[in-house]
DNA sequence: ATTTTTTTCGCAATCATTTTTATGAATAAA
DNA sequence: TTTATTCATAAAAATGATTGCGAAAAAAAT
């Protein structure tokens, strides 16, 4: 159903019957009756192509996923949705898989009028290899885009992360409060900023208190075969307490500690960075750091929608926002 | 850039940049040359809403998950976005949070031209209300859409499924075949029909062997506190066998067996509806049924868009898929 | 009764693209 | 020399919507 199909039927003009739709002031109480009743009637919805052709505005917002499989971007995915609806936005959704490529991919198919404005986390690989010319791309078609969680330094735009560095540094402090000594670190994420920054805070933790930093306590590995790896770890080491700074290696490590016979919290306390529904895998349930995807995904879009409709850049612009995480306490101490 | 402003710069008119672009054979080959070189160097790209509404082909496809948080979804939607990539299609996600009314809300707003098919699996509370009007709706708009996982049975579509009636009852036979006594089953999405099937496949491998069905033996529960009353479970039935129908549970179960120093595979052997992902956060790794999320929403997806490209319905619709779980050992049993 | 004002509505342009039709010139055939 | 054909390109129509402007009609004021 169209406009023209309704004018016909009503035997007025196209606008007359646009502009009784949109409430204009030129159209007759009686007229815009009759129009949106039959409009009503056939159930009519003006047409997308149309109106984003017509306004130069899509009305939505491209999401550039790293890996959705990852709880922490799912969790922002549903934070981002939740705000881009309540803005009357609609969200299209590509997934970089963590390549450099299909990241460059998806923003050339993304800037072909498909949204009015972007939001992603970098791709590791593009991390990796310090790629940003596609990103730099978007600043000069003027499309405005929003950074979350996994940021580039070198690319001026609005960006929203967590304070990383502060939660390493609290969680550890939060062992050295308890008495802990032995406080080891599992990193397999280590080619992302998120983790150096997390490091660095239990670094200031481990100096501060310790005066220096035992290497062995830090164990660096990829995510393959990490059951074993974090088994080995515990073995070689007299741990008492583990901080595992991604979100998956906290739950393996508890799960792994009780079959190793350790007694948690007593002989072992265990800080991850998961959120509840992930937390509960493990038991007793583990303590974690909420990095606040959610939270970080409508900041984000908030953000966004706030450039679209401001359209013009204001003085705030590029916006640096940080989250604080928040510390919740399971069963582990 | 746009095809004006190119034919300006060229000095020729928009229809023979377009034609030029299209490899037409009515534009000479120098000029097609010079078209192309212009419109590489302004790196240009056809704006998406002028082609959609030209063409009224969108060449995006909707897709409405119930909850991205739920590790079957997010796994099905990256199999249906492999899909819709390979075949040049966008996809937009909608989240409906198991909510009829954001359901309907979400199939209204991509009727409107945004999208020239749709996926989906139906609500939670779609299915306990037994409301399928919205999903009718697409049939008379003369939509295409694939459900999956999630059916219903009195709407008249393509359906891409598991089977999982038999996936529950193979489960169950394996525990049999290991001799296992008392088998129990726990169910905490017990208003899906998924879960029916499921349980239903392990009723009939019950019945078969043992002639009677112990109901003690089923744990039908919400997913609130569902530790707790796992541990409940296990205390109270001497258990030998758990097969967990949700993609939760096992995990949680293998956890709190082993808490209770259950010794896994001896005393118990659990199979869950996990994957290898989920799977990992279970010391040992649980035994796990796969159910394929990838498969199916890379399924549904192409047979989608097969109605889109025939855009003739033939003689297969509405045709319904069922798809093999395959099962993988863990370390359980 | 005439002019002015107000109300109500239609025309036409516009957005970027594709596609059908038209145009003018060169070439070939009659 | 005339007519038909081919060729390269331009012009126009169409997709579905919004919107400024102008026109007609109705109402109000003189």
């Amino acid at each position: 159903m169209t406009l023209k199909q309704l004018a016909k039927k009503l035997n007025v003009s196209i606008s007359t019957v646009s502009k009784a739709l949109n409430d204009s002031h030129e159209i007759s109480k009686d007229t815009i009756k009759r129009v949106k009743e039959l409009a009503a009637l056939y159930n009519y919805v003006p047409n997308k192509s149309a109106l984003s052709l017509k306004q130069s505005k899509t009305k939505t917002i491209g999401v550039i996923v790293p890996n959705i499989l990852n709880h922490f971007f799912a969790k922002a995915l549903v934070g981002i949705e939740k705000e881009a609806t309540k803005n009357g936005y609609q969200i299209i959704v590509c997934l970089s898989n963590e390549s450099l490529k299909k990241e460059q991919d998806n923003i050339q198919w993304l800037t072909n009028g498909s949204v009015d404005g972007l939001i992603f986390a970098v791709a590791e690989e593009t991390i990796v290899e310090r790629e940003s010319s596609h990103f730099k791309k978007l600043l000069d078609l003027n499309i405005p885009f929003v950074m979350f969680d996994r940021v580039l330094e070198d690319v001026k735009t609005d960006k929203v992360i967590i304070n990383d560095t502060e939660a390493g540094y609290k969680a550890t402090k939060s062992f050295i409060n308890q008495g802990r000594k032995k406080i080891g670190l599992i990193n397999c994420i280590d080619n992302l900023n998120v983790a150096k920054l997390r490091q660095t805070g239990y670094e200031k933790a481990i100096i501060e208190t310790f005066g220096e930093l035992n290497q062995k306590l830090i164990l660096k590995t990829s995510i393959n075969n990490i059951q074993d790896k974090i088994k080995m770890f515990l073995n070689e080491n007299e741990l008492d307490a583990i901080l595992a700074i991604d979100n998956v290696t906290g739950v393996i490590a508890i799960n792994i500690a009780k079959s190793l016979k350790f007694s948690i919290p007593k002989d072992i306390s265990i800080i991850g960075f998961a959120d509840s529904l992930i937390a509960r895998y493990a038991y007793p349930t583990l303590t974690t750091l909420d990095s606040r995807p959610d939270l970080i995904g409508s900041t984000a879009c908030k953000q966004l929608i706030h450039r679209l409709d401001s359209n013009q850049l204001d003085s705030t612009f590029p916006k640096l926002t940080v989250i604080d995480t928040k510390i919740s306490s399971g069963g582990s101490f």
